[in-house]
DNA sequence: GCACGAGTTTGCAGTCACTGCATTCTTATA
DNA sequence: TATAAGAATGCAGTGACTGCAAACTCGTGC
């Protein structure tokens, strides 16, 4: 029943009161510092209760980090697995790279958050920690673009030892890149950062900038 | 005055008193882990008040982690900049590894220690945290060597982020390998598993694994 | 020996994040 | 409209951590 962005009352006032939650700790936090701001400063501008803070956020670092990035769709992976570039490591970022922009709805918040998380210590340790958590799923799909690409463990004894490196490089080349992203000032393009990143490491790890195929 | 080991019974008292609360908070841990332990149950085993504790260590995670290590010596600085090697994540790898290693002179509370990081993904998050801190320096260390190298900022106008992101590649590196020396049980070589690692870098990042000179 | 001062340890009171539980609304539905 | 499912809230409690002032201990000069 009803239209599609909001089935019943319940639903509609939930979303509400996370975005009044959300957008009053980002402006606070903001305005003093995260850790000058107490969970009951946001619940007050929130007009919510601590409990009910707790029961939507988990944790203070909740509000300001929002919902986990969200696993990239099951095409972008299928792209990833079955159509390589000539690098694995450029191919993964990029992936990540489109699963996370576009992801929060509000651009001004957005950059609110990227701010904060930026000149937080703490919370971009985090972040870089709720990255980490899906480590495993990717490097099960790294895995599988090795198979997609003929070789077997059983050629390549630490294949897997091999996905799992590339993903912790790809973790150090998102750092890196989340920080000169979160730099920049205007919204450029995360493309362009990219690319820059993606010749960095090229010029880092071997073959010149010329080369071009590897893998 | 007195021998060389100990001056002044302050010193020797303080001394004792951190490696009892340490032996205490780690043995409690293993057995209840980490998060099941509190402060008070560590300072109890420890015969100190709390408010000692957090004197000496600054919070719980500061007495399983110990004492941030310690940065390589000039010597394995001046080599890392002046005698190159045929890769820089290799060699930086190295070098760091190499001012981990030994750093706690009881083995046995060694191990002990990393058992504990790597089973728990809070302190995991929290030792990564610590090294990121160096990062600064480390870029600057990567420059140095760069310009040793008679690279300028001037020819390489992104010189700087390509320092930055060998560190950010290091990282990766690093996390993965720790990750490594932290599943094997008997104390292997470190250099053995980094040698892996390094060798997957390349297979990696390029130049197939015969082909030998990058950088 | 001893007194005095710097350096340490401790107790205590308080803040803040966070949790479990019982209670009180609200919304959805029969 | 009664009633159940779903939230929101209050409250009491735990655990990490801090500041402050009082008590204590070691090192020194006498």
């Amino acid at each position: 029943m009803s239209s599609d962005t909001s089935d019943g009352l319940r639903e509609r006032k939930r979303a509400a009161a996370r975005a009044t939650i959300e957008r009053a700790a980002v402006e606070l936090a903001l305005e003093h510092g995260y850790d000058h701001v107490t969970v009951d400063m946001i619940c007050e501008a929130g007009m919510v209760s601590q409990r009910t803070f707790f029961n939507y956020f988990g944790s203070k670092e909740g509000v300001i980090l929002g919902q986990t990035p969200p696993l990239p769709t099951e095409e972008a992976a299928d792209r990833f697995v079955n159509k390589p570039g000539s690098n694995v490591l450029g191919d993964f970022v990029a992936m990540i790279a489109g699963s996370v922009v576009g992801t929060e709805p509000d651009p001004q918040l957005f950059r609110a958050r990227r701010m904060l998380i930026q000149r937080t210590p703490e919370l971009f340790t985090k972040e870089l920690a709720r990255l980490g958590e899906m480590e495993d799923h990717f490097s099960r799909m790294v895995l599988a673009r090795f198979h997609a690409a003929g070789r077997t463990s059983i050629a390549v004894p630490d294949l897997e030892d091999e996905a799992r490196m590339v993903i912790a490089l790809a973790t150090g080349v998102m750092h890196h890149t989340l920080r000169k992203w979160f730099e920049t000032d205007d919204p450029a393009e995360p493309q362009q950062l990219l690319g820059a990143s993606i010749d960095l490491i090229r010029r880092i790890t071997g073959d010149g900038p010329s080369t071009g195929t590897s893998e």
